[in-house]
RNA sequence: GCGCCUGUAGCUCAGCCCGGAUAGAGCAACGGACUUCUAAUCCGUAGGCCGCAGGUUCGAAUCCUGCCGGGCGCACCA
């Protein structure tokens, strides 16, 4: 649709040899129902640029467009073009969703770009708490976004696992495992209080029994520390894996430090003369790509910063051939994203390459209350408590349902609710009714691929028709804006849209042919709705 | 002080990127629909100085400027 109108632009630009810069032509579905499916402002915008009427360049427009999809091309208002689909193409939309199945919805929009998500990457010091979920569900979700839009998408999450965190998390386990054989230990004020730690030291204990004890600290703490390393990341890989989230890759930032990489990152910036000294510390020139500040790459104490690694990072990621990098941080990080695109400019990039995801904080409300997420030893709340309390399902619906841009009240109360307030209800019901048709139907659904959808006529059926055919379109307009709360939206719609063809007509009645075609189309929502819900992450229930 | 996000219906939010037709949805409120393939649904009613003030434009929730309110940041910390 939007080929064929750029095509009768061209057409017109042609006829009057006029050559202007003009945006990408854009359709939109019309709140109202009388300006057709699609509507387009395009003459308005080329009669801005041409100084012309746009009413009558619409006109010209309309003339020149070549489109067997629509079945009416109308001229309205200031001079939109109103475009109503063809029933007949409609129809055979539900062929083509069925043939497709759970491929349904992909597209070569993203032409194979080969893209890297980076996400959740905490400290791997402890379980992921709940301050993380948004982030982790809003990066699965626009991966599977983009998968489908036909980007080659990989999904990685950096391990924190060098520097002080870590160390501090291995003499935390060690002090634990020493108070197991009776010695007093009182814990440092900064060392890790949580319980977690605790029944690490009993796992440790469990390993290596008295042995540790008999051994001198130095090395007993490092021992202890790899133990509790391997621990932690065996726990938050399960509580990700909870969550419907599975990594391609888990990148250890030990690895660079070990293999000299953060050494070579900050020689290949020196050797470009991004680098300088200055009180004791070599400092990153960030301020020539548009940083407020410079930042110091190695401290004064020779140790490299947080950056440094960053860099050497960031440095790998576009060695290993990704087209383009994408971060997804919290909203208290978005200090750093000028001089991390100032890090890709330096390592001879183009900063677009790098995008960064900001995922705005949650507010969670128990009872119209906020929840304290207190960082105070112990009294943090998990992921895992999350996921205990509302399910999977109904967390990763919350956090996908709001644009990331957008401070997020989540509503535990209502999370939980089985009742028609809650939209993840709302939306698997209708996908428990369709398997219950299913089964109503029974012997006649062999016969589903001899229905005849031209039969399709009411309003309800063409509603849902159009919603069907649009999903294509949603996924790619969700994929370009990195959006998956317009995907939470769709697939309220479909369901709403569902659930009015249920409750208007039956689908299974005397009319045979009748029954078949609305099979067929229950069949291709079902399609649909499932393929929408799995890029969500959101299960698809047979029954409620 | 500076930077980023944000302010739209009683509540939670879409719409803003890319200006257009009467500003939408869900929930809550009110009224209605179950002898039916699941009423966890559907139908209807009501509800709005789009934070405020200017500007640009034939046209502004949308773009620009200023102000006000909320959030998050402004390390030789990770």
């Amino acid at each position: 649709m939007v080929g064929a109108l750029t095509e009768a632009r061209e057409k017109i630009l042609q006829d009057r040899g006029e050559e202007i810069e003009l945006p990408p032509v854009e359709v939109e579905v019309p709140r109202e129902k009388s300006h057709g499916d699609y509507a387009s402002n395009l003459a308005m915008v080329m009669a801005g640029k041409l100084g012309e009427n746009p009413r009558q360049l619409a006109e010209a427009l309309t003339d020149r467009l070549n489109l067997d999809l629509v079945e009416k091309v109308e001229v309205a208002g200031p001079g939109f073009i109103n475009l109503t689909l063809n029933k007949s193409w409609l129809t055979a939309a539900v062929d083509k969703i069925l043939a497709a199945g759970e491929d349904y919805g992909r597209t070569d929009y993203g032409q194979g770009e080969k893209v890297q998500l980076e996400f959740v990457s905490t400290n791997p010091t402890g379980p992921l708490h709940v301050g993380h979920s948004r982030g982790a569900v809003v990066g699965d979700v626009v991966a599977n976004i983009m998968d489908r839009a036909g980007y080659d998408v990989k999904r990685e999450y950096y391990i924190n696992d060098a520097g002080n965190q870590i160390d501090l998390l291995g003499k935390s386990t060690y002090w634990r495992y020493l108070e197991l054989f009776g010695q007093e230990i009182e814990m440092p004020e900064n060392s890790y209080k949580g319980d977690y730690i605790i029944e690490v030291a009993r796992e440790l204990r469990a390993k290596y029994g008295e042995e540790l004890l008999h051994k001198d600290e130095g090395e007993a703490m490092e021992l202890a520390r790899e133990f509790a390393l391997n621990e932690m990341l065996e726990l938050i890989q399960a509580e990700l894996e909870n969550f419907g989230i599975v990594f391609d890759n888990w990148f250890s930032e030990r690895t660079l430090h070990d293999e000299g990489k953060i050494t070579a990152a900050v020689e290949e910036l020196k050797g470009k003369d991004y680098i300088y000294e200055k009180e004791d510390a070599l400092w990153f020139k960030s301020t020539a790509f548009g940083d407020d500040k410079d930042r110091v790459v190695i401290k004064s104490d020779g140790n490299p910063t947080y950056l440094a690694a960053d860099i050497a990072y960031h440095k790998n990621k576009l060695e290993r051939g990704f087209d383009h990098l994408i971060n997804v941080w919290g909203a208290d990080h978005h200090g750093y994203i000028q001089r991390m695109k100032a890090v890709i400019e330096a390592l001879g990039y183009d900063q677009d390459t790098l995008e960064i995801i900001i995922v705005q904080i949650v507010t969670l409300l128990r009872e119209g209350e906020k929840v304290p997420m207190s960082k105070r030893s112990g009294e943090f709340v998990t992921m895992s408590d999350l996921l205990e309390e509302i399910g999977k399902d109904a967390a990763r619906y919350f956090y996908s349902m709001r644009s990331t841009d957008s401070h997020f009240d989540f509503d535990l109360e209502l999370a939980k609710k089985q009742s028609t307030e809650n939209p993840v209800y709302y939306i698997q019901y209708a996908h428990a009714r369709i398997m219950s048709i299913k089964e109503k139907a029974g012997e006649i659904q062999a016969d589903i691929a001899e229905g005849d959808a031209s039969l399709l006529k009411t309003e309800e059926e063409i509603d849902l028709l159009k919603l069907l055919a649009r999903y294509p379109e949603e996924l790619k307009m969700a994929a370009r804006r990195r959006a998956c709360h317009l995907i939470a939206s769709y697939a309220h719609e479909l369901a709403g849209a569902f659930h009015v063809f249920y409750n208007k007509r039956r689908v299974i009645t005397d009319d045979e042919e009748l029954s078949l075609a609305r099979l067929k189309l229950v069949e291709a929502s079902k399609v649909v709705l499932r393929n929408v819900l799995e890029v969500l992450g959101v299960s698809a229930p047979d029954q409620m």
